[in-house]
DNA sequence: CGGGATCCTTGACGATACTG
DNA sequence: CAGTATCGTCAAGGATCCCG
């Protein structure tokens, strides 16, 4: 893709960052991923070429840092970015977000944020093993997500663990809950959430992590 | 371009202004350009037609509107993005923007711009013409301004009128001055500027137009 | 795991001509 | 002036295979 070839900052601001994906990169990067197969996890759809070059440019812009590892990190330009890519997001939040179509109910990408919300301490002290089962999911029908306060891991296939937890979702109203659209009270009195396990991990499981970082801000459709 | 299909806030800001040329579209939106050819004349290197399919989308998502005349017109939700564009804008006036570069001397585009920044209570009350020659410029290296308080205007060729100004000057350290890297005072000393006219015109020239609005936050390299 | 190298497809875009 | 219509090009990027 070629240069605007113009003397603004609004159209060099968008020649580093405008570029297709660069945005959802720059997301992970502030989430805090670090490692290339972390990034990717986060953005399943963009392809593993793709990634290199974005991640390439962005080295080259001074955005971001590769150390060995490897591992990227931002540079204080990229950390500076989150308050833009960050706007986009209050933004589309306000006026473009509603409830999830049916190309966005991807079970495994779901967990995978939750994941990286998880809050290690508030974790059961033992590790813990959840069954997530979305009936009505295009992808990701049957997630598996391991908690551990060393490091939780996400898996789409049953690896043998015996499920300490398990949940049943209609997972547009689960999406809805972690878009802030809905509360797991509402979800479980709707019979759309269903927690089956030990009364001490159905009553924690709402504590163990965040809900999407923009769940907060108030959506207007 | 398809879809992230990303049930996420930046993911949807990314796909409503991230294509290419939609934040420049946009900066011409909230410069103040309502017609079809200003704000084409804002982004010379765009084509019609692809403008065209921008301003189709902007209006497909509430992001501006278009009433008769026609002209167009950011709607609440376009007006809130001037944050995110500017946003953009201010990051890489500070990390990534520098001294202009060839492809940037274009006379005409640099004209245009300061026309849109005239503020008409301080021009001369009678029409002035000012002639403009950039001889290092790529492009556009003579241009005429015509000063009204009524309505000022660009062209690129003699239309006969007496030139009560002629402004002699360095492109490049025109742009710099444009974009706060300069002073008037520092490039006419510097005897990059030269203004032949009478004193009063000579005088009152730095008075009739703010400098580029980015002209105050600073720059890094 | 973290890429590099190729091939191949598609669609984004520019140029041009035309219209009310 | 403000577009529409058509066509051709080129490059972005997806898929696949390979490597240390």
């Amino acid at each position: 893709m070629k240069s605007y070839d113009e003397y603004c900052p609004i159209a060099m601001g968008a020649e580093a960052i405008g570029d297709r994906w660069t945005p959802l990169v720059l997301r992970e990067l502030i989430c805090g991923s670090e490692r290339f197969s972390e990034i990717h996890r986060g953005i399943p759809r963009m392809s593993k070429t793709l990634l290199v070059q974005r991640l390439k440019q962005l080295e080259r812009l001074g955005i971001l840092e590769r150390r060995p590892g490897p591992t990227y990190h931002l540079t204080p330009a990229g950390l500076d970015l989150e308050g833009v890519v960050w706007g986009m997001g209050l933004w589309a939040m306000q006026w473009l977000f509603g409830d999830p179509a049916k190309e966005h109910l991807d079970g495994a990408h779901l967990i995978w944020r939750v994941r990286q919300r998880i809050i290690p301490e508030r974790l059961p002290q033992r590790r813990t093993v959840l069954r997530f089962d979305f009936p009505g999911a295009s992808r990701g029908k049957c997630i598996w997500l391991l908690l551990d306060p060393e490091g939780s891991s996400v898996c789409d296939r049953d690896e043998g663990f015996d499920v300490d937890l398990r949940v049943t979702a209609d997972i547009v109203e689960f999406m809805r809950v972690w878009a802030g659209r809905s509360t797991w009270r509402d979800a479980i009195e709707a019979g759309k959430l269903r927690l089956e396990g030990p009364r001490a991990l159905t009553r924690d499981f709402p504590n163990w992590f965040a809900l999407s970082p923009f769940a907060e801000s108030k959506a207007a459709s």
